[in-house]
DNA sequence: CGTATCGGATACGGTGCCGTATCGAGAGTG
DNA sequence: CACTCTCGATACGGCACCGTATCCGATACG
């Protein structure tokens, strides 16, 4: 059965309603109270959708992570592989498709913390980050091999890649206008993709 | 005017009540009763050492940060040279002091989410960390340059060691039993490592 | 040993949030 | 157009936490 157009919308609603409201007040601070009276419904539409905050949130994550993905398989396709032949062209290209999301970053980041203390959440979050790294892979191994770079171990790249990304979020995020945090974000970038790959694709 | 025995021993509790409370509700949801009622304490009695939450958990930072980095510049003074040479040993020597605390990084990344929508806040946390990074370089450095290795950047290095550590952290924490997060871990600081480094030092 | 101060206890008034059981309007359906 | 059933609204009972003003006993100190 389809969700209907009613549901579809109250759900849009929800999401966008939560999402600003684990932004003001952090997850773990949030309120289901809250997230209502910013949606326009009452808890009663809450529950009748989702038995907890920590349920949205997934359906949210599940969303934005598959959109991510998806945009930067786009823009990795679209990119004219004769302006991009460096290391750090690849690096930059991605960087730009990514981009830095203070919001989303902090409310993944409370929201991992949580799923650590939290046995059956844990799991979850393993498959789901799992599933992100599959997803992520393939797209960056034929992009690189592209410009010319094999991939020996794609998952090990892959995950390093994520490591850093969140690692050099953070940093980003603490020191907003310093622009010497970006490049040097750039910098580790560049050398973690020197350090997992070697020369010999199609280029 | 230096603080009596009485209340170093009820900072020393709070300190202890509190981490165990962040540990199990996370910070956002730890609530000061709680807190209170774990170090056997009344709410008056908390507010009378600190202002807020946050403040209790900035004076346990700034402890736990020198502890760490202190263990640190030991293990790296005690390490015997011989038996060190590689980026690799260093890796696994820093690693091993250094280690994977649960309960210490949820509860700093979830704080460091806090602050980073907390403006006051945020600016304690970059100072903070800045100092973090001020006290680990010159350690570093002087053990690098022991191993044989030259750090042309010592500050761009430390920064991306933190990043990774910190990224690494939690895919280690959300695979607890896969060796293979931690062995990709220490490949990972390894590349960075000499990615950042080159040689010429002493030995 | 007396006295000043420090620091934890007590007491108060007040707010926000929880999750469920039930109902009824309006969207979906033939 | 009438029927059905989904889904959001209403209403209920109940708990946890907040931050302050005040008090009084322990402790440090001359």
């Amino acid at each position: 059965m389809p969700p209907t157009r009613r549901r579809v919308e109250t759900l849009r609603r929800l999401h966008e309603a939560a999402l600003a409201v684990f932004a003001a007040e952090g997850f773990g601070r949030a309120s289901v109270e809250q997230v209502c009276e910013r949606a326009g419904f009452t808890r009663g539409a809450f529950y009748s959708n989702f038995a907890s905050l920590d349920e949205l949130f997934l359906a949210m994550w599940a969303d934005r992570s598959q959109a991510l993905l998806e945009d930067l398989r786009r823009a990795l396709e679209a990119a004219d592989t004769a302006q991009v032949t460096t290391a750090r062209d690849v690096v930059e290209l991605v960087d730009a498709a990514v981009g830095l999301d203070d919001v989303w970053y902090r409310v993944t980041a409370e929201f991992t913390a949580h799923a650590l203390r939290t046995p059956g959440l844990r799991e979850v979050v393993a498959a789901r980050e799992d599933a992100i790294a599959g997803t992520l892979t393939p797209v960056l191994v034929s992009f690189l091999r592209r410009v010319g770079r094999a991939v020996p171990d794609p998952r090990a790249l892959a995950l390093a890649l994520v490591a850093v990304h969140d690692g050099t979020t953070v940093q980003c995020l603490v020191e907003p206008d310093d622009p010497a945090a970006r490049r040097r974000r750039l910098d580790l970038f560049e050398a973690v993709v020197l350090a997992y790959t070697t020369p010999g694709g199609d280029a």
